[in-house]
DNA sequence: ATATAATATTAGCACGTTTGAATAAAGCCA
DNA sequence: TGGCTTTATTCAAACGTGCTAATATTATAT
C-alpha cells in the first residue's frame, strides 16, 4: 500500500525504498524458522528462561541457544540473568505481530 | 496471542502448533528477501509484467524470473501469458498485509 | 521458415544457515 | 574448593539460497 500524494515513513527518514526493503527482508529473515516462530509465540505468553523454552521445544540445547542468539541480535527479544537461569522475552509486541500475520496468512491457504 | 478458552484455527484444521509454524515460516521465506518485497510492493499496485519489473528493479532477467518462481511457487503471485508478455498479480492481499507489517516493525526499530 | 523479443530454465559457484558434538563459561550449593 | 546445572560458543558437515552465464522456450512479425 504505497503512498501517492505524501511521504512515506521511509522516505521520511531518508531511506530509499529499497533500503527500507533490506531492513524488512532482515527481519523476515530472522523470523523464517519453524523453531524461531514457535519460541516468539512462547515467549508472547511471558518470559521463559533456556530450559524451559529447550523442553517445551524438544530440540537440543545448543540449538535453542543459537536460535535465542540470532532473535536478541534482531532485537526482537532480551535476556536476563537471574541466578542460573537466563530469562528471555519479547522487546515488545511487534514481532509478535509480525508472526500473527504470517501464521494467519499461511493458513488461509499454502 | 495463542487462545486459552477455545480451539485455535490451526487446531481446528486439524494441525499441530508446529506444523502451522512449519507453514508459516514457509510463507517467511518465500518472503525473506529485498527484491521480492519489492516486487510485492509494486505488484501491489496492480499487475505488471516481467519486463516491466526488470528495467523497475535494476536486476538481470534471469533473476526477476527467479524470484517470481519462487513467489509464485509460494502461492503468493499468479501469472497470465498476454501475447508475448508475462503479467504477474497478488493472489490476494494477505501477503502484502505480512510485508507490511514486517516494513512497518522494522522501521520503528533495527 | 527465420528473426527477434520476452520469459524460463539450467548449471556451477559462492555464500549463508542449521544442526549436533564437544567444549567453555557462569552461577549455585554442599 | 569441587561438583552440578544452566547457558553460550565453536567446529565441521549437510543443506539451502542467490547470482551470473548460457541455453531453451514461447510468441510475434516479416
Amino acid at each position: 500500500m504505497d503512498d501517492a500524494g505524501h511521504i512515506t515513513e521511509s522516505a521520511r527518514a531518508g531511506e530509499t525504498q529499497s533500503e527500507a526493503c533490506e531492513k524488512a527482508a532482515d527481519l523476515l529473515r530472522a523470523l523464517s524458522h519453524p523453531v524461531r516462530l514457535r519460541i516468539i509465540k512462547l515467549l508472547s505468553g511471558g518470559e521463559l528462561c533456556v530450559k524451559s523454552l529447550e523442553e517445551m521445544l524438544e530440540i537440543s540445547q545448543s540449538s535453542v541457544s543459537q536460535h535465542l542468539t540470532r532473535l536478541r541480535y534482531a532485537g526482537l527479544i532480551e535476556s536476563e540473568r537471574k541466578g542460573h537461569l537466563v530469562c528471555y522475552r519479547l522487546v515488545n509486541g511487534g514481532a509478535a505481530k509480525v508472526v500473527e500475520a504470517a501464521m494467519d496468512e499461511s493458513q488461509h491457504r499454502g
